[in-house]
RNA sequence: GCGCCCGUAGCUCAAUGGAUAGAGCGUUUGCCUCCGGAGCAAAAGGUUGCAGGUUCGAGUCCUGCCGGGCGCACCA
């Protein structure tokens, strides 16, 4: 059964003929096209089933017409379609959406109680757009499960230790120590830290994947690679690395960062590698000018210049990489053995993390029942590495603690790999902690099902996870679930720290929130004050997020600042301000008129409306079984809609009674299911705007 | 090599296997004496990447190609 997908005319739809005619006709069918060929039996089943179908749909349609209570029953192409009564349907949509008022669409209750955990941002590291997706997510489907009848538990599972953390806080000691951090920023402050220590550790891979990706690809730069390393041997006599240069461009090989006999060599080369693309982007600027094909070729110069350029202001980086690591690794130690120096800057530096976590979750109107720390499973996930190892389900593998999912399995086709459990050095993993936690949700919290909301590219990471509990004996295991869902990307590519191309969440929800305070001065500007500020928070912080969850769970999302800021069009601010249009409305009349109201002659608009308005506790159910709020984005768009399409053609206070009353129920329950089906995403219903 | 995701209007995206594939942006033309113009009306824009298959019926399911993204042993 499904709605009769045609404007105006309200009723459901079924396809139940079909399945008959094809029961009914299976041996007939069988006999008659024998020795056919293909294409004219199948054109001859096809003609037989649909005449069979609509002749059964006639039937019904008859039947029903005479002996059911509906305005109508037709048979169309071999559907059966019921028309509703709409005096009595609509009368019955309204009373009930009317009477549950903030309760309409809300699913019995379930009796299971299910665990969604989302959010998890790392301490010490920015909080950008691709965490606000997660966030967004997250809680809209927490909304939506409660909403649907299911006992929710939302959860947060911070990574406030782990490897990032223990670069931030090197790199803070190493060279930022005594550094005061602005005061209300601290958390990103840190964010910028952490970064910094990111682009240290990692430079001089940076630096070789740089130079191979231009080999590989530039034959340009390859013929010059002889001149280029003269000129090196000029300044820098050092003939080993050169010799290795020359061999791995000149046999196609990758070179490594750790292959260089003197720590010189790079430093000395950077500028002639420098000096060669300038030279290179020359050319293609000259020939793009020329030849348009030639363009391509000139932007990849200018993105490999770019980078060139912001590794070269670093160049004197490179000779202390590995003496750095080495201190990473110490610090590490600092922390495994809980010096309480460290320990103390660490419960500092988190803090001030944290305190920025906590401000946006409060901006966003996101509140957790659960917090997990990844530092307080820690131990708890090493006693289960121990009992894997005892068990026999994990090995040492090269020193390193892992599970061979597959051959645990039997599996012949590789597909869960093999899972790292423990570092070799004794340190934890994520893993580590991800089993701890898993066994927590289940036997702390006693849920029935748990839920992570997680980035895509950790799908097979948790699928692994999973698996590993299940190889140990954890019963629930078939009872996680990992909702995937795919990267927040900019037009410019993907988001890297690295890089430096990372949009934060501050920034966009400032100016977002200042966008929207600049449109409400220019609308509505003689509102007090307190309510612009109210209004734009709604507005500008409902924009951002309807952004984030219009769009199905497995797309990427590529962020366009000027989308974020643009309030027009399929947006949040659309279905706000269609609220807002019925509240003025309704708070022009003493009170809702008592029902049953008169509707039996309805404009299209109207059969559309309240069609539209039945339909909320389906869609309620949909988008939880579903796992997916894009169902309530959808459907509060396409009622904001239909309301507009109403509001034009239906006067309402003008109207003459008995159809004044009616509208204005219709109104009514209009207004009530926008700010419920906004309240689902987590988007707040403004009265003026 | 193995595996996952995405190809729909110029752009960004919708469409529980069902009837005539819909919105927004952008473009063009209109609408504020009338419950709020963050709105509305109209026009233009499509071989749903390609080729097969399953089905009464495929944008949707299956297979193979093509194009793009991502993941695969000590990051989280």
């Amino acid at each position: 059964m499904r709605p009769i997908p045609f404007p105006g005319v309200w009723g459901t739809s079924t396809t139940v003929c079909y399945q008959i005619a094809n029961e009914q006709l299976s041996e007939e069918l069988e006999r008659v096209t024998a020795g056919l060929s293909k294409k004219e039996a199948k054109r001859l089943v096809q003609e037989r089933v649909r005449e069979r179908a609509q002749a059964i749909a006639a039937e019904l349609a008859g039947w029903l017409e005479e002996h059911g209570d509906f305005a109508r029953v037709e048979a169309v192409n071999g559907y059966l379609n019921i028309v509703y009564d709409t005096g009595r349907f609509a009368n019955e949509v309204l009373r009930t959406a009317l009477a549950s008022g903030p309760a309409f669409g809300r699913g019995e209750p379930r009796g299971e109680r299910v665990m969604v955990e989302y959010s998890q941002p790392n301490t010490h590291k920015a909080f950008h757009i691709g965490h606000l997706r997660n966030v967004c997510l997250g809680n809209a489907l927490s909304r939506i499960l409660r909403f649907a009848g299911f006992d929710v538990l939302e959860a947060n599972y911070i990574g406030d230790i782990g490897l990032h953390v223990i670069k931030c806080l090197w790199c803070y000691l190493r060279f930022h120590q005594g550094e005061e951090p602005p005061r209300e920023q601290r958390g990103r402050w840190l964010g910028e830290i952490y970064a910094e220590a990111d682009r240290r550790l990692s430079y001089r891979n940076d630096v070789v994947e740089l130079l191979n990706e231009i080999v590989r690809s530039d034959q340009i730069f390859v013929q010059a690679i002889d001149r280029m390393l003269k000129e090196l041997w000029r300044e820098h006599k050092v003939g080993e690395d050169i010799a290795y240069l020359l061999g791995q461009i000149a046999h196609g090989r990758e070179i490594r960062p750790d292959a260089f006999y003197d720590d010189q060599t790079i430093v000395k080369f950077w500028p002639i590698v420098g000096r060669q693309l300038e030279q290179e982007l020359v050319e293609a600027q000259a020939a793009a000018e020329v030849d348009p094909n030639a363009r391509k070729r000139l932007e990849q110069l200018e993105e490999w210049y770019e980078r060139w350029r912001r590794l070269a202001a670093t160049i004197d980086w490179w000779p202390h990489v590995p003496q750095w690591e080495r201190e990473v690794r110490e610090t590490f130690q600092r922390w495994e053995r809980k010096d309480p120096e460290f320990v103390r800057l660490w419960e500092e530096t988190r803090a001030w993390s944290m305190e920025e976590f906590l401000r946006i979750y409060e901006e966003l109107d996101v509140h957790f029942d659960v917090w997990f720390y990844e530092s307080e499973v820690e131990e708890e996930g090493r006693q289960i590495v121990r009992e894997l190892l005892e068990r026999g389900i994990a090995e040492i593998s090269d020193g390193l603690p892992v599970v061979k999912i597959d051959e645990k399995l039997g599996l012949e086709k590789e597909t869960y790999r093999t899972l790292p459990i423990l570092r070799s050095d004794g340190t934890t993993l994520y893993s580590t902690k991800d089993l701890a936690l898993t066994k927590r949700k289940f036997e702390q919290y006693k849920v029935d099902r748990a839920i992570w909301v997680v980035d895509v590219r950790q799908t097979l990471y948790l699928q692994q996870i999973f698996k590993v509990m299940e190889l140990w004996g954890f019963e629930q295991a078939s009872k996680c679930y990992h909702l995937a869902y795919e990267t927040v990307m900019l037009p410019s590519g993907a988001m890297s720290s690295r890089l430096g191309n990372v949009v934060l969440y501050e920034d966009v929800a400032r100016r977002v929130l200042e966008r929207a305070r600049e449109i409400i001065e220019e609308k509505n500007p003689t509102l007090p004050p307190d309510v612009k500020e109210t209004v734009a928070r709604q507005v500008g912080l409902g924009s951002l997020k309807y952004g984030m969850l219009s769009r199905d769970n497995n797309r990427v999302i590529v962020f366009d600042i000027e989308e974020a800021l643009s309030f027009e069009g399929h947006a949040a601010p659309y279905i706000q301000y269609a609220h807002a249009r019925a509240c003025r409305i309704l708070e022009k009349v003493e009170a809702l008129p008592e029902g049953p109201y008169a509707l039996d002659e309805l404009t299209r608009e109207e059969i559309e409306l309240i069609e539209q308005i039945a339909l909320f506790p389906d869609e309620v159910q949909h988008a939880a079984d579903e796992y997916k709020p894009l169902v309530i984005a959808n459907y509060v768009y396409e009622l904001a809609k239909r309301f507009n399409d109403f509001y034009r053609v239906c006067p309402v206070l003008l109207a003459p009674e008995p159809t004044r009353s009616a509208r204005l129920a219709m109104v009514a329950a209009t207004r009530q299911i926008l700010e419920n089906g906004l309240a689902l995403l987590g988007i707040a219903a403004p009265e003026v705007m």
